[in-house]
DNA sequence: ACCAATCAATACCTTTAAAGTATGAAAAAG
DNA sequence: CTTTTTCATACTTTAAAGGTATTGATTGGT
């Protein structure tokens, strides 16, 4: 049996007519009578009650319009699922993700795809830089996000937005009646650095920064990540640096300062991916990284 | 788009492998190849993934090939209902009744049918005789009981049962004594009989039969059905003539006697049917019948 | 580093089956 | 009683699925 049986059963069930059925289906009327025929045959069950005025349905035949016509419509819905997820517009997506990402840049990213993409499942999994770059190998995530990214043969990293860092300070602290600072201020207070886990992170882009400066900083405490770094702060722990995306976070008593002579003073966001992936989720998901770029450029 | 091209991506799909998948469809490699490549042309989508050791699915394959799956059940599904439509095994049948007949016969006969048709929904219409005809002749029903037919040019009437009458009186009457009584008796008393509504019916079988013997019975009342007549019996209201089938209702104070010399008192019961009916639902119920009066032909 | 093995893709031919044309048979309508 | 309508059959054409042989690419084992 063939779906062009379904299709031509459907017709005459509905024009109740094999001449009228034929013309509707732009055929001639003897292919479409042996057509049925072979159907009949082929279930062995008589569908049509052929009488001079046209045909009407057996019961059987009416029993087969209806599943007929069930099958018609999961076929439709099956090619327009079908197509709909080879243009990325249906299925599923596995983000991996980390710390300060989630606080502001991530969340507005996913915002631009979901408007774009509304019946993708995202699916946000919370992995260090290691565990994302395993997932990814192992086809588990489809895109990781990161700052630190040593270059790798199978993986594509691709910078979404370089941001500026901030200094973080209490309000009770001297330095925060200022409305910029000196990089060199942190070489006089105890910082509060994060994350924790694998290096090279952000703590080792804080100190290379340093370096360049000429000074080593004396760092008060590592802690797992920016959230409780910034509390630690606001507890009296001493100061800490931030990229751009904490200071949304903004609990009592913490000041946000910008550093007026680290114009380099930056840190990098970017997303990482298999160099081999071409599936079109993916590719809706990197336009929507250009759109965020786009937009975020200024 | 075909059923084969589901059947074939499928295998593809199960197998992993173009080549497998080929011999498992008795096909060979090339053509398999082609068909693929053809579904996937024209559902303008990747579905596989060619690498040097088989093929793997995208997302949108996996999507299809759990459509294809659905689709491939539902068909059989449909050919399995079909079938069993055309055997009449599955379906609908519509039947009128009248008043006696529901109480013994056509009961005992619907059980021996939905034995051996337990999927055939059996909606039972209560009509008069007149009105059967009408509903068979619109189709509205496909078997009608009566029990008095004149013949009909499109109607089949088959005889299911040629039923004794017996004499219901009350146990105060002083017939109740004997074991048998005399139609004669039917002169002596007033009687109860039913049912109102088109005739010729039952009241007129029993004034035929009483006009044999040569005498013209006395007619307390003619009431709709059986279960009044016998309920007015019970009442002191007369005696009165039923088929065999309504002597299973028996209220208090009601008895049931033969006739001894009524050898030809018997009331048909007639199963209808429109002649050019050939549904095997109707032919599966005329088994039926026909088991039943196996049955009871003792 | 090369050779054999594996697997999908392509080219070309054969076979199957669906569509078209012409016509027939049966029954209803005028 | 003829005309029309409608489905069925016989025969031909055409389209498409299947088969055979071969190529190209990649992997894995000497």
């Amino acid at each position: 049996m063939d779906l062009r049986h379904l299709k031509y059963f459907i017709a005459v069930a509905e024009e109740l007519n094999i001449g009228r059925a034929a013309l509707r289906l732009h055929i001639s009327q003897p292919p479409l009578t042996r057509q049925i025929q072979q159907l009949e045959e082929e279930l062995d069950v008589q569908l049509l009650i052929r009488t001079p005025r046209g045909v009407e349905l057996t019961q059987a035949g009416e029993m087969f319009l209806e599943e007929a016509r069930n099958i018609r419509s999961l076929v439709e819905q099956a090619i327009e699922r079908t197509k709909r997820a080879g243009q990325g517009k249906l299925g599923r997506l596995d983000i991996g993700i980390f710390g300060t990402g989630i606080l502001n840049t991530i969340p507005k990213l996913l915002q631009l795809f979901r408007d774009d993409h509304p019946d993708v499942r995202v699916v946000l999994h919370t992995m260090t830089k290691n565990e994302q770059i395993e997932a990814l190998r192992q086809k588990r995530i489809t895109v990781g996000f990161n700052r630190i990214m040593s270059p790798l043969p199978d993986i594509t990293c691709e910078l979404i937005m370089r941001e500026p860092l901030f200094l973080a300070v209490h309000n009770s602290h001297p330095l925060s009646k200022n409305v910029s600072v000196s990089v060199k201020e942190l070489s006089k207070h105890p910082l509060v650095l994060f994350p924790t886990g694998p290096r090279p992170n952000f703590v080792d882009r804080v100190l290379e920064i340093c370096g360049h400066m000429g000074f080593i900083p004396e760092i008060s405490q590592i802690v797992g990540d920016a959230v409780t770094g910034v509390a630690l702060v606001a507890g009296g722990f001493g100061i800490s640096v931030v990229p751009e995306s904490v200071i949304t976070f903004k609990p009592p008593g913490i000041v946000y300062l910008p550093f007026d002579d680290w114009l380099t003073g930056k840190v990098d966001l970017s997303c990482i991916y298999r160099k081999d992936d071409e599936s079109p989720i993916l590719k809706a998901f990197l336009i929507a990284v250009n759109k965020f770029r786009e937009q975020h450029k200024g």
